[in-house]
DNA sequence: ACTAAAAATACAAACGATTGCATTTGTTAT
DNA sequence: ATAACAAATGCAATCGTTTGTATTTTTAGT
């Protein structure tokens, strides 16, 4: 091993001794096929030696970069509570993942959005080279604005009609399909539906529960879809509310896991037994999910697979190409207690 | 209004209409006292009407600074599972928040972290003026190398001895004795501590757990504090074994809100009631501790404010002041179900 | 009015990389 | 050996700020 020299802060001080010039290092660290091969070779080695490492602030300032892509979470403004922060939680995780395999950094931006479009004169904007914006909160005629800004940009959430957007989502249609077609196989009539359906998402799986529906010929009982805001709470008043309407159900689709444990506490805090009298299944799984009790069957979106894709579709965007939209597979994960077996 | 004039991106541009040099406005947009006062006036108008935003990359070069800091949550490497995951995304969220206010941005490192020192070679490092760990790991002894490094850091943790980084934590120590004089206090004697106290912050609960049972006179079986890991499938495990072992208790100190849940869970199961058989405490005061039923008695840890001063530290180093570390008071939420009443 | 000092502003050199173009070196065919 | 061409390397301008120093303008004291 060599002794450990001085680290070289500089082109130019590599430059010197490789003994050529600040324009070869910089191509020949940029793999730039001027340069002859073994020169390459040579001071590639030479930087590793002494640990020189590429000044990334000059370098961006040059190309005029930041190698660096911000991700804005659409919470919802009106509620403190954030529908599943798990789920956020995870997918900036598998974004960060996804992002440091391409040399990129993850900016987060975290001020609550009142207005997508005000992100247009913030740093978020200057100083990213792209955008993932998560969920689309009720902002989809903002994005559609704010993506005429021509900035690279992407979003995970449901394929709206009329957007000019491009979005990775899960199939939230199939989900509250599969879910709800569980619950019916086992003989579920009264399905309650909780979710708050002027939200894009909720909306499409409220879309494939009716779809279960009407395939088995059941008759939707409108007292049952319940526009659960996110905040937990509710969910447990919800229940609490149809019991005491004495609405009777026998099984609940939920929007979210938190949605689906907080009812399922409501339900046996008021003695009913779950999945005996009332089967459940959650969104998500979080990783809750498998481990409460009883465990819950749940959807599963693809977090780490979406939080790659929507990355790839990021980066061809910066690259110049045109993307489209993908839609991931959703599945459904049976558990043996919540929702029945 | 004026109409809106064509965006100007320079500050060469910016001079030209105010028909100053490039240095007056550089100096006059930074408050710098040279200025006459009118003439920055005038300046930083202009730049309002005709839209100027500077050009964050240019002025980081040159300042060789980045205006960014970094965040690396200290995963634990072994487990899947993620401690208390909403956490961590509040304790992000804080520090996102307390850093915006700042004009700093904030990039998240996700990958984990087998040695903190690998740091050292990563754009983590180089690309942000600061770091913040948010708890240690096991990696007291790599955080003491790291520090030597001289780059502005401050860690979420606890105050381990020999420490040579300044952390800022919750005082953990308080809040293991509260959680358990809560118990006691309530008539329980034969309380169980789940946590694993070879990590650093279970330890000090767990001394804090000692002291109150020292305090009543009540003996320590050590069959009752177990290593749970965090991955909460083991707490119900955990519970169960107790439970097959027919060692008998009825109060319960956990090392996390979602342990705390999968053990309620567990109980449950097992036909036991929560409180009146066992009653049970959390630690985190996370968003589901509330929602939960029974709600969950807990150990909060004020993470908006610990956010605040992570940062506060973290920028007074940046500004080459010398900090000392700060112990966050630290207050039990008594909720009238799990932890009785 | 004139000078000295103070206040305000302008000039120009950095910061560390990239890249079009000029130049040198190397190769091949005659 | 030399022309002609290709391959490899070097030169120098450039990206948009900041800031030490030089210069101009203003103010004040006589």
């Amino acid at each position: 091993m060599a002794k450990s020299s001085p680290r070289l802060t500089k082109m130019e001080e590599l430059a010197k001794v490789a003994g050529v010039s600040v324009s070869t290092v910089s191509r020949a660290l940029a793999g730039n096929p001027l340069i002859n091969a073994k020169t390459r070779a040579r001071i590639v080695d030479l930087a590793a030696k002494h640990n020189y490492q590429i000044n990334e602030n000059a370098r961006n300032f040059r190309l005029q970069k930041t190698n660096v892509i911000a991700v804005v979470l659409m919470l919802d403004v009106k509620s403190e509570q954030h529908t599943s922060d798990m789920f956020f939680l995870e997918m900036l995780g598998a974004i960060a993942d996804a992002l440091s395999v391409q040399n990129y950094d993850l900016l987060l931006a975290n001020s609550p959005m009142t207005n997508v479009l005000d992100i247009h004169n913030s740093r978020i904007f200057r100083q990213s080279d792209g955008i993932v914006f998560i969920g689309q909160g009720n902002q989809h005629k903002q994005l559609n604005e704010f993506s005429d800004l021509d900035k690279p940009m992407v979003v995970w959430g449901s394929n709206l009609p009329d957007r000019r957007y491009c979005t990775v989502g899960a199939d939230n249609v199939v989900g509250g399909y599969l879910a709800t077609k569980h619950l019916l196989n086992l003989g579920r009539k009264d399905i309650v539906f909780m979710g708050d359906i002027n939200m894009p998402e909720p909306k499409q799986r409220f879309e494939g529960y009716l779809k279960a529906l009407k395939e088995k010929g059941v008759k939707f009982d409108k007292r049952l879809q319940i526009d659960v805001p996110f905040e937990m709470s509710h969910a447990s008043e919800a229940i609490n509310d149809l019991l005491q309407q004495k609405i009777s159900f026998d099984g609940a689709v939920c929007c979210s896991d938190l949605i689906a444990l907080s009812a399922i506490a409501a339900l046996t805090e008021s003695g009913l037994r779950v999945p005996e009298d009332v089967a459940v299944v959650g969104y998500d799984d979080i990783a809750l999910a498998g481990y409460s009790s009883p465990s819950l069957t749940t959807v599963r979106q693809n977090i780490v697979q979406g939080g790659r894709i929507l990355v790839q579709k990021l980066m061809a965007q910066i690259n110049g190409d045109t993307v489209t939209d993908s839609v991931l597979k959703t599945e459904l994960i049976v558990r043996r207690s919540s929702g029945a077996w």
